[in-house]
DNA sequence: GACCAGGGCCGGC
DNA sequence: GCCGGCCCTGGT
């Protein structure tokens, strides 16, 4: 166990922010997360955080996943005093932070995301995790799923993937899948592209429109800048800037105001 | 039962 | 650049 007093995180809302989808509350009031292979829990008491994990696992993974080592008081000043939409968005959602989720879980994610809502994306990804995921037990020797890598996904048939509730997206996955497992694009690669060119690369993967580009770009590689413009955020935009977003007030952070208005938009309610 | 929207994209024009 | 079609499910 490592405990650690963090300002400006709070694990509900970020765990229903639309953002990741595969951090739940499970029975002993934890919220679960599983990723680089690893499983945590944590939990929350105002600013005390409790991880059940090491001191060193938390530096090694989760201090970053979570973006603890950022200043999230710095980010949020740079709200326009007069910008009240945002102030309002910035202080329903206090709390979030944009996490750094692994790169292909996202794109993967986010290619079951369009055109669907956000419990249908979970049950989607929930269902590839625990047929074609590496299947590990945790401390209390229950089940956890490994997400599937893009070797794996490349051998299933488009069948057997749409079995998966994924509608017509299983084909975006399969090429895509096969496009990494061949080397013929490469994520690694990805990874050391500014922003712009980053999101001109994504746009060549088969089923990658530019919204879910920018998702890729936010939550995958975090680049702070992408701004993702779906339903939401278009009503949003058609509500509260008439005039347009400022963009260039909030060059280099958008993304996290994106992410606060894309939440007070959605409103969601959390399963008691 | 019918209809629609949900973190859109592709292909044809 | 615009538009029809696309999987499926939960909500009205």
């Amino acid at each position: 166990m490592y405990q650690i007093h963090v300002k400006h995180f709070n694990i509900e809302q970020i765990c229903y922010s639309g953002q990741c989808f595969r951090i739940n509350k499970n029975s002993r009031g934890y919220y679960e997360v599983v990723a680089f292979g690893q499983y945590v829990e944590l939990m929350q008491e105002g600013d005390l955080v409790t991880f059940l994990c090491s001191e060193e696992q938390f530096y090694q993974y989760w201090n970053s996943y979570f973006a603890l080592d950022e200043d999230y008081d710095a980010i949020v000043s740079q709200i326009d005093p007069e910008d009240e939409y945002m102030l309002t968005a910035m202080k329903y959602g206090w709390g979030m932070r944009i996490l750094k989720q692994e790169l292909w879980e996202i794109v993967v994610s986010f290619l079951i995301s369009q055109q669907n809502n956000i419990k249908r994306i979970r049950g989607c990804i929930q269902t590839i995790c625990e047929r074609y995921g590496t299947e590990k037990t945790n401390s209390y020797g229950e089940t956890y799923y490994c997400f599937p890598t893009a070797q794996a996904l490349s051998h299933i048939s488009e069948l057997e993937l749409r079995s998966c509730n994924l509608g017509y997206r299983a084909k975006y996955i399969l090429r895509t899948s096969q496009a990494i497992a061949s080397g013929e694009f490469s994520l690694e690669h990805l990874k050391t592209l500014p922003y712009e060119e980053a999101k001109q690369e994504l746009l060549k993967l088969y089923g990658v429109g530019i919204k879910v580009a920018e998702c890729i770009c936010l939550y995958g590689l975090h680049h702070l800048d992408a701004f993702p413009v779906d339903t939401h955020i278009k009503h949003v935009l058609e509500e509260h800037y008439v005039d347009g977003f400022p963009f260039e007030k909030y060059q280099g952070v958008a993304g996290v105001f994106q992410q606060y208005a894309f939440y007070y938009d959605l409103h969601p309610e959390f399963p008691s």
